[in-house]
DNA sequence: ATTCCTTTGAAGTGT
DNA sequence: ACACTTCAAAGGAAT
């Protein structure tokens, strides 16, 4: 049951490592098969998936294990090898296990950007049917959801290097021998063949036709030739699926998390798909992309910028959908267009929300099973676990998340381009006001603030309370020491070549750690460890630093010797040194906060 | 029926 | 440049 949660393949390569023996396993299936896949490697003992019922049980009591264990304990005993490490200055004591493969695959690295780095990307689970971006989307709060273990296969391409990286969810049939290595996404090419994937995809929506084969699969678009259409702007990464060739064909990444109710992410209404972006000449892929998240229903103004086809960007919700009223005619922004829809934007402006960030991203994949796990069903209570799991992730593991939140940015930045973040300004109400003034500022005693923060506001149930039970969900592995999250870092390195920051970014990062009140509290008791370890790490990185970024970032599984993949033992081996830094526990990384910065 | 709460990150605003 | 705000998701709880 546990399958290889350890496993390199499944928890990197997501299965996907393809090359090595989890992958191919996975390969068959991989697209959704195997819920343990998912889980991260990282977390090996902390997240067991909850998929199967054994498992599972097991996993609760490992997990209550855990819980019983102190977090000290756990370092220690979580990474007797990593404890080893740690000592290990040269490597950046974040430095998780998959950096470890960075190192190898740094030679190649210039195809860092271009290889998908996290073959088992899109593990994304899907929760909902319905278009993520959805209001409406109705997510069947339980049974419904269900994981689906995504691969990433047209992002994956590897670049050049990797052939290997095999693990190549992607069915080799899928890639378009055409395209070699490109950055191009291999695409499916049939668009009578459903996608693998697709079928996990498919849209909640009713509305689509759940067979019908994306428009954009046509066989118009050439995979070389593609659509012409006009260069994807810089800072699309390489893989990023408007590429033009591959664009076409690439769905959105978040795309992939469509849900799996069976009908097709790809279907498009007959009549729907059309370039919604004339401006971008938007591609097939991206068209599709768009279209597969949206509901039909939703009917995207014609905007400069907006979507004027009918299918809508997840992230348009239409007023009236959305709980926030919003005025119809309150935007005078909207400029002369096409008489038509001028009307119907000014009736109801959609409301194009922001893109997910990469945290996000992540909540709205793991809430699903972080409330199986738990008893908890607050949201609030939810979301404090997925905080402390998104800062027990490793650095690889978040990074596909920023990855995913890059992406996710980009497409939205070309749906919308005229978007801008303050245009939902004031669309909310404001709250929190209260709240900030009332908290002093920064950096208040933290228990003080603890307990300022538990008790006040509305008696709501203090954090304190939330945490017993979560950990049982979040324990133990969040010893990984990834700790270091540094969005900053992931997402800078990663997305853009451009990004500048890697090499502060390791420094950086793991000071950017931000804490939350109450994250204080309950770290407080932590927070000398996690001091001391965190200097020990920042001094380590530093020194270090001279690689950094990149390595840190998450390495595709394609420049994992195979070796390695093959065998568990030696990867797992330097998974365990993730958790080097001992007191570095979520909780205690939280400890630093922003305003250390 | 709304708003709050809670998380992180991105992007906006203000100084 | 920096600090601070707002919003994104989610859904129970409080109002």
């Amino acid at each position: 049951a546990g399958q290889e949660l350890g496993h390199p393949g499944g928890a990197a390569g997501g299965g996907g490592s393809g090359g090595s023996g989890s992958g191919g396993a996975g390969g068959g299936d991989d697209l959704g098969a195997n819920d343990e896949l998912i889980t991260f490697q990282d977390e090996g003992s902390e997240e067991q998936e909850p998929s199967s019922d054994s498992a599972s049980a097991q996993r609760d009591l490992d997990e209550v294990k855990s819980s019983l264990v102190n977090e000290s304990e756990n370092q220690s005993s979580s990474s007797d090898s990593e404890a080893e490490r740690r000592p290990q200055p040269p490597r950046d004591p974040f430095q998780k296990p998959r950096e470890y493969f960075a190192e190898v695959r740094r030679p190649q690295d210039g195809a860092f950007f271009k290889g998908p780095p996290y073959p088992g990307y899109p593990f994304l689970m899907i929760p909902d049917l319905s278009s993520p971006y959805l209001p409406n989307g109705p997510l069947s709060p339980s049974g419904a959801r269900t994981y689906l273990q995504m691969k990433w296969p047209l992002i994956d391409v590897p670049s050049s290097t990797t052939g290997k990286d095999t693990r190549s969810p992607s069915p080799a049939h899928l890639v378009s021998p055409q395209l070699p290595k490109s950055n191009k996404v291999p695409v499916v090419q049939h668009p009578h063949h459903m996608h693998p994937l697709t079928p996990l995809i498919t849209y909640s929506n009713d509305h689509f036709s759940p067979g019908s084969p994306p428009a954009h699969l046509s066989p118009e678009i050439d995979p070389k030739t593609g659509i012409p259409r006009p260069p994807h702007p810089a800072e699309l990464s390489p893989y990023y699926p408007l590429s033009p060739g591959a664009v076409g064909q690439i769905p959105h990444p978040l795309g992939w998390l469509v849900p799996q109710q069976g009908q097709p992410m790809y279907s498009i209404p007959p009549g729907g798909f059309r370039h919604p972006y004339p401006a971008l000449a938007m591609n097939a892929s991206m068209s599709s992309l768009v279209s597969s998240r949206f509901s039909p229903h939703m009917v995207a103004p014609s905007h400069h910028g907006l979507p004027t086809s009918g299918i809508p960007h997840p992230a348009i919700v239409s007023p009236i959908v959305k709980q926030e009223p919003t005025p119809p005619t309150m935007s005078p922004s909207v400029s002369a267009k096409s008489p038509v829809t001028v009307k119907k934007e000014e009736e109801k402006k959609p409301h194009v929300k922001k893109p997910l960030n990469a945290f996000m991203l992540y909540m709205k994949e793991m809430r699903a099973k972080v409330v199986a796990e738990c008893t908890l069903k607050e949201s609030a209570a939810i979301n404090q676990i997925l905080g402390r799991r998104w800062h027990s992730l490793s650095r690889e593991e978040q990074a596909k998340y920023y990855e995913l939140a890059r992406k996710e940015r980009q497409l939205h930045s070309q749906l919308y381009p005229t978007w801008s973040a303050r245009d939902n300004y004031g669309k909310k109400k404001k709250r929190k006001r209260e709240k900030q003034l009332s908290q002093p500022p920064p950096q208040p005693q933290p228990q003080v603030q603890e307990t300022e923060s538990a008790l006040t506001s509305r008696n709501k149930k203090p954090c304190l309370h939330y945490p017993p039970p979560e950990k049982p969900c979040d324990s133990p592995a969040s010893s990984h020491g990834s700790m270091l999250d540094s969005p900053a870092t992931p997402s800078a390195a990663l997305a853009s070549p451009a990004a500048p920051a890697a090499t502060h970014s390791e420094q950086a990062q793991p000071l950017s750690l931000t804490t939350k009140p109450e994250a204080r509290a309950q770290l407080a008791l932590h927070s000398a460890a996690f001091l001391s370890a965190k200097a020990a790490a920042a001094a380590s990185s530093g020194p270090l630093g001279s690689q950094p970024p990149l390595l840190s970032r998450p390495l595709p599984l394609s420049s994992v010797p195979t070796a390695l993949l093959t065998s568990p033992p030696s990867f797992q081996a330097p998974l365990h040194t993730h958790q080097a830094l001992p007191g570095l526990q979520a909780q205690p990384l939280s400890l630093v906060t922003k305003s250390a910065h």
